[in-house]
DNA sequence: ATCCTCCGTGTAATCGATTCCACGAGGAGG
DNA sequence: CCTCCTCGTGGAATCGATTACACGGAGGAT
């Protein structure tokens, strides 16, 4: 392959000066400039961004490890992300941890390992050793989505409490009363925050949320399923089950079929975190919707922000209701204002 | 951050001395070997991959190129191969094409400027600038899913043939004659090959393949919904779609209800590539499912032969038919051998 | 005519590792 | 006791770029 020292010889010219070409820098002759470009091109020379990187200590990649790409929106947000990377200069390199800890540390060390400007993290856990070590070391990050309370870094996330609050609402208009939900890891922010505002909403309407109705999932279809096993064997089991994302949703949704139930008429069901197939799904699912592509954006805003010396701020957006067939249909006036119905 | 100039002062020992400690070289002391590691644990000393990747002229890192992320087969097949590359100890950069030729482009050649040992493709056509020059230049390359005819790259991929006839047979013995194919893009092999082997299997039970009951397609939900809607409102519409990819088959599942029609009643479905949420769908859907973790491992491993110097050569593995309730129960015995059914 | 500036270019140091080669100490063999 | 190996170690070249500094020539000011 050939190297800058190939492209001044065939131009005639030092690797200083070809250097300045391909750089940009001012002060090149006309003539100079037209033969590199032409040596450049005969050779099809393409620098080496290893050795660019060595020298100026800079990779112009960015890092970013997430708990599951399997989950769509995940997906989503790995998607964006890379997006937004990309009309800024920058690559993305993927690391997923699939909710392990130790997974997500091998993510991070290899990253540093290769010098990413930036490091982007939705963490697994409440910290793993790798990770606080990234972020005293003073690599650049920001996390997405969920974060670890008591590390200095800014957050882009957004916030579902208003969502959760329309959701009881739309449920309670129904007329459940007996809801339950199927948790996230308390290790990870967003597992603890959804069943806080889960319980607040509740709260709001006089109704309590009993510990046998909080059950213990990990992000994972399988334990949705179990989760739903348990509800549905207790002596009065829940009117509605809220699912804490969109894979234990599913795990809920193979859970009720498998006893020869139906939802919503049996069971009411509702998700966190939105999907294409949920449109599709027997019935289509109610969910609270983030805004996944805007997340991944600001996120990467934010990073390169501090990358390159600014400031780059948390940030939080709204999520929102997304009424679908799950839940049953309203007997009475339809639930507050936010609230969108997804087919008219 | 520490270099190994500081981890050779700190031990008082040349960096010659510390990198033969830090690559396991025998000529090394116990005592000089103790005094390395007291060291770097001292420092908290990583060394730098971009210096290392400079001098030995390898990164340990695989490029994969995929079609499109969002597609839940891609995200599994990507998931599968940075399992396997991370067992053979290498990284993985993921690079989505969205299925445009110049973004695939784009990701080759940044791959290539960072210097990937090897390279995964599933090309999105029929071979663009980069990724032939990329074959050409003599990188370690392999095909994963899809290839490109004439090209020397080893293919890793399924071969669908056998579950298209069962498919077929299946079809046939529920009643229907008038079948349709949702065909991906002439310019992918996977795009082609489903259509000859939909028609190939057609033939073998006397049934033609109009024009008109093929559909273009390009991989994407909202070209499967385009198309479908063309076949419904054809004089003779077909009794039965498939659909040459999951995405289009939920294209596909969004025109019929948007007709008010039902599947499998008014018209049956059937897909390429399973997906999880397929069991969840109205109803569920009938697939040809292929054995993707399979596949991502093969690839790795056909890969890293070839950049280890051994030979690395094609897999096809078989793909296999799993019915579901989108066709239709069958009037008359059940279709041939390798079907199986997805719950008993 | 002399001096100063500015411009375009080249030489060489540098980034952080790996590795070839040389060198000194110590042991074995004659 | 001398020679020859072997072993552990260090010095220095090297990978492919960027960039500080030096230098020569052209042009303007005095």
């Amino acid at each position: 392959m050939a190297s800058i020292k190939d492209v001044a010889a065939e131009a005639g010219l030092s690797v200083a000066t070809v250097s300045r070409v391909l750089n940009g820098h001012p002060s090149v002759s006309q003539d100079a400039r037209r033969r590199v470009t032409a040596a450049v091109e005969r050779l099809g020379y393409r620098p080496n961004a290893v050795a660019r990187s060595l020298r100026t200590d800079q990779t112009r990649t960015l890092g970013l490890v997430i708990s599951d790409v399997m989950n769509p929106y995940f997906t989503e947000l790995a998607r964006s992300v890379e997006e937004e990377a990309r009309a800024l200069g920058y690559s993305v390199i993927i690391g997923n941890a699939d909710e392990r800890p130790d997974l997500q540390d091998h993510h991070v060390t290899t990253l540093l390992d290769r010098r990413i400007d930036g490091l982007l993290v939705s963490p697994t856990d409440g910290g793993s050793p790798g990770m606080l070590g990234a972020a005293q070391a003073g690599t650049p990050m920001v996390f997405v989505d969920r974060w670890i309370p008591g590390v200095d870094v800014p957050v882009v996330r957004s916030d579902g409490r208003a969502a959760v609050r329309d959701l009881v609402a739309h449920l309670h208009g129904i007329g459940h009363r007996r809801l339950a939900i199927i948790a996230g890891p308390a290790a990870t922010t967003t597992g603890r925050e959804r069943v806080d505002a889960f319980r607040e909403a509740l709260g709001a309407y006089g109704l309590a949320l009993p510990d046998a109705y909080v059950g213990q999932g990990d992000f994972q279809a399988a334990s949705g399923r179990r989760v739903t096993e348990g509800f549905l064997d207790l002596a009065e089991p829940p009117e509605a089950v809220f699912a804490a994302d969109n894979l234990m949703a599913l795990g809920a949704l193979d859970a009720v079929r498998a006893r020869g139930l139906r939802v919503p008429d049996d069971i009411a069901l509702a998700a966190f975190d939105d999907i294409p197939w949920f449109v599709h799904t027997d019935p289509p699912v109610t969910a609270i919707a983030q805004p996944t592509r805007e997340l991944g954006r600001a996120a990467v805003r934010a990073l390169v922000d501090r990358i390159e010396g600014r400031t780059g701020a948390s940030v939080t957006l709204p999520a929102r209701l997304v009424v679908r067939r799950s839940c049953g249909e309203p007997a009475s006036p339809e639930p507050p204002s936010p609230v969108r119905r997804s087919t008219p």
